[in-house]
DNA sequence: CTGAAAGCGCTAACAA
DNA sequence: TTGTTAGCGCTTTCAG
């Protein structure tokens, strides 16, 4: 009459209510919950598990990380969830952590220093085990003393001594460039920023460069762009282009910085009656959604999103077993997505 | 030489050497570390804050929690986080979550029941305070079952006795039909689902009968088009649509169950050499990101992903700290995200 | 206002 | 193989 209800869904029930029923030690019941195979009798065990069984019991992780200093928890922190490029990569991290039973924080700090310290504040609180994370400042000294085992995602040259994924920028630009070549382009226009404080993005300029080089084909000052990577940039290049003298004759294809970019600015070119794919060849970077939906769709560079968050939830999974590890880089190559902007210019020769 | 370095980043500095360096008791720190403001002497205060100060030291949250029994951590199941309407809601949750002290777990279940079982595993297992979730069973019981307060999202009526807010479908479609009214269109086809099991999305059809009879319009069957809503929906929208006799005659605009549907039907319908926004209006549901990147830009009827997003997170926190309170219902208009898809047919009378 | 002691739910020596 | 005894770091009576 009293208590013998199995339905009873309130979490009293904890290992000392089952040691009872069970009539054995908390310890045994501990012994049989915690997975690490701890020496008990076949009997036992089953009668342990019976009793698990019948009261409903679930074990508080949290309470069993009290003891064992292990959260199951990871944080990832990335600059926005609702960006794609970052809740791919989240949903990667958490598609391979998850099955290693731990639960993903997602942070996003919107690129405010403000915000992240909040999150460094929380990992101290001793709240995860691990910490995946893009950080706008790059506060190397701040990460490493988090005293918790972080992967960066990224592509910073400053991180000399921690453990990073992130996309081979010079590479992704480059294959871009070889297949605007190889479809018969040469006058190739880059459209790039050149914010000082983010030099990574200026791996375009120099992949660019140093194609042309490669190619033995001219460099031409006026055909490398300057502009924002976000849609104000690609109508900026636009214009920009069409302000260009005999526009026409000196460039043949467009190569932009992002999506965004490429996606603006042949929307704004559009106005003028120049198509992409037909009269300019364009190609992208990132392969972002929209850019499949545009008209014509993008012809892109596509960013290994997947991979990357794969690798570096791999990587922080071997640096929570060994944080003392050798530091660990991996840079990954971007991949072509061939669609519709790019003219096939070898016909007509 | 040992131990003297108040920098050492190793958090094994607890209460209690806090406690050790002020001169006073654990329980004295503990009164000062907890907010509840327990009666404290102001100097023994600047005390114990010197020395928590002096040891950098941070409070272990989940050690408190497991005597509170707070986690401070709510969960937030979605069906995907790489799918902007969720990452939108998720981030939104987040972002009325996070100044209340709470962590934000988001959780994929892929639309898997597998997967959601896992997340009410690890909600049972003590991990969280409150569950922020859209269930693709919706079993009403299990979730009450969890014994953690849980706000549902969406706008299944299954759900009884549980928190929801969503979207208003039947308006967010006659808000969209009105408009197409408004610009003078009076032939009005439909596209949207028909599957029985999310009985949800013939509410479309039926706000689009209501209308058609409101304004004393025909309702043609042939232009009530039954289609999945995705990309390949869109496709044979754009099929079905040209297959009608006359359909040119017989329709002057399209409105779409959602985006996709729209824009992969606007892009196939081009082929054809029939340009959305000239020769047809169109008109979707949801309002993506890459709805404003199409050409041209899609009008459609925008989601309120930011307002379900908060008002559930505000929900969570009024239903965490009264469990009992009345159950509450919210649902949210959607609202009209004007572009280029649709003629302005009066100009023409 | 402050301290001592008990305990949240679990794990980890150490005995038995 | 099992039970006993201490804690993990914090909060919370209950005295003083």
């Amino acid at each position: 009459m009293y208590g013998n209800d199995p339905n009873m869904s309130k979490q009293k029930i904890s290992i000392h209510e089952v040691a009872r029923l069970a009539g054995v030690s908390k310890s045994t019941v501990s012994r049989v919950i915690s997975d690490k195979g701890g020496s008990v009798s076949h009997e036992t065990l089953e009668k342990v598990q019976k009793a698990i069984e019948q009261l409903g019991y679930r074990k508080n992780i949290v309470a069993a990380g009290l003891r064992t200093q292990k959260t199951y928890m990871v944080l990832v922190m990335i600059p926005d969830v609702a960006n794609p490029f970052w809740s791919e990569i989240a949903r990667a991290v958490q598609d391979t952590l998850e099955p290693e039973g731990y639960s993903v924080v997602i942070g996003s700090t919107y690129w405010s220093e403000e915000r992240e310290s909040r999150y460094y504040e929380l990992a101290q609180m001793a709240r995860f085990d691990g910490v995946i994370l893009n950080s706008v400042t790059d506060n190397i000294d701040l990460i490493k003393n988090l005293g918790v085992p972080a992967v960066l995602i990224g592509e910073r040259s400053a991180a000399q001594n921690i453990d990073t994924v992130g996309t081979d920028t010079l590479q992704a630009t480059k294959i871009g460039m070889e297949y605007l070549y190889e479809t018969g382009h040469r006058k190739i226009a880059l459209a790039t920023s050149d914010h000082g404080s983010e030099r990574y993005l200026s791996l375009r300029a120099r992949a660019y460069k140093d194609f042309l080089h490669e190619k033995g084909l001219p460099f031409d000052p006026a055909l490398l762009f300057s502009v924002n990577l976000d849609a104000e940039g690609g109508r900026e290049l636009a214009k920009q282009l069409l302000g260009l003298q005999n526009w026409a004759e000196r460039v043949d294809s467009l190569f932009c910085g992002n999506d965004i970019v490429a996606i603006t600015a042949m929307n704004e070119l559009r106005k003028y009656g120049i198509i992409a794919g037909i009269d300019l060849s364009i190609i992208g970077m990132d392969d972002v959604p929209a850019s499949s939906q545009t008209y014509p769709p993008l012809t892109t560079v596509r960013k290994p999103r997947e991979r990357i968050g794969v690798a570096a939830a791999q990587l922080l999974l071997r640096r929570m077993q060994d944080p003392l590890g050798a530091v660990e880089k991996h840079l990954f190559p971007g991949e072509l997505a061939i669609r519709d902007t790019v003219i096939d210019r070898r016909k007509k020769r």
